[in-house]
DNA sequence: GATAAATCAGACATTTTTTATCCTATTTAT
DNA sequence: ATAAATAGGATAAAAAATGTCTGATTTATC
């Protein structure tokens, strides 16, 4: 019931990528680096972003990651679906045909209802809303100035 | 991001006595036949709900399961938490301090609420309500008319 | 054009979690 | 005593998650 590490590297990297700016190139490495997530993990992740549309990958020499949705139009489901996949809490509601007491069963409906709440709380929170006046990086991560105060 | 199949057995396992009644007591044999739990595999599940106090294991001859809490009283949420632990939706809400990001980071704060709804709706599905009016076995469960229509 | 720095993409490895099942022990009605 | 039922620990099998390796590709720069 919790959250892959995948998708929470991914909402790290979108933090980040946010605050740099739509447009802006950063490279792999240096998100990595600064969002403490394991490199080539993230060149998977960042694979399932693009085909999202979310972000814009740049290959050779100077390549990296850009943002192509502006923050304030990303939400955090779209970051998460898109490593994920659409969110279910349940199998009996994935494949309601498999188990035969869908369309009738009430503990059905208190899932699906559950679901629609969860995607609506994380459709509100957009990543403009979440990076301001808060802290994205670990207090640690010094280097993070050369981005922040450029 | 989804619900465990030891958690949906739990469920169904617990329609099962809540249509029975409190203090019923069932095989297991039975409840597994019926709603299609591997047999061994519910003894596992049951063992967590008698921990949690929400079930009476009897052994023996004769021995099964019987509901100790009221079907009113009985929610969602006992009986998941009962089986998967608390519900944290992520990580860093579990160990804040393995995070560094925790208190001032809004992600935490979309992700706390995110969990204290869902947790608030099963909290709020009773399986008094979710067995009224609404049927509980399959369809070609036949032989469950023997304890619906005693 | 050659080179070097960067990412891509598929395959592979490792670990963790989940889902059971096996088997012996224990309990209890008859 | 016996037989039917569950308990509980060990183990197995399967699935998912988390990375890592490797060769290919792209591209800025010399």
């Amino acid at each position: 019931m919790r959250l892959s590490r995948a998708a929470e590297y991914a909402v790290r990297c979108m933090l980040y990528l946010s605050t740099a700016g739509k447009g802006v190139l950063v490279g792999r490495r240096t998100i990595a680096r600064e969002m403490d997530i394991p490199e080539q993990f993230l060149g998977k992740i960042a694979q399932q972003l693009a085909r999202a549309g979310l972000i814009e990958i740049i290959q050779g020499v100077k390549g990296g990651f850009r943002l192509v949705v502006p923050p304030d139009e990303l939400t955090l489901l779209m970051v998460i679906e898109a490593v994920i996949g659409e969110i279910f809490l349940n199998d009996c509601m994935l494949w309601p045909e498999s188990c035969g007491r869908s369309p009738v069963c009430k503990v059905h409906v208190v899932w699906e209802n559950a679901r629609n709440q969860l995607r609506e709380t994380l459709r509100k929170a957009t990543f403009s809303s979440l990076i301001t006046e808060s802290p994205v990086l670990s207090p640690d991560a010094h280097s993070s100035l050369s981005l922040l105060n450029p």
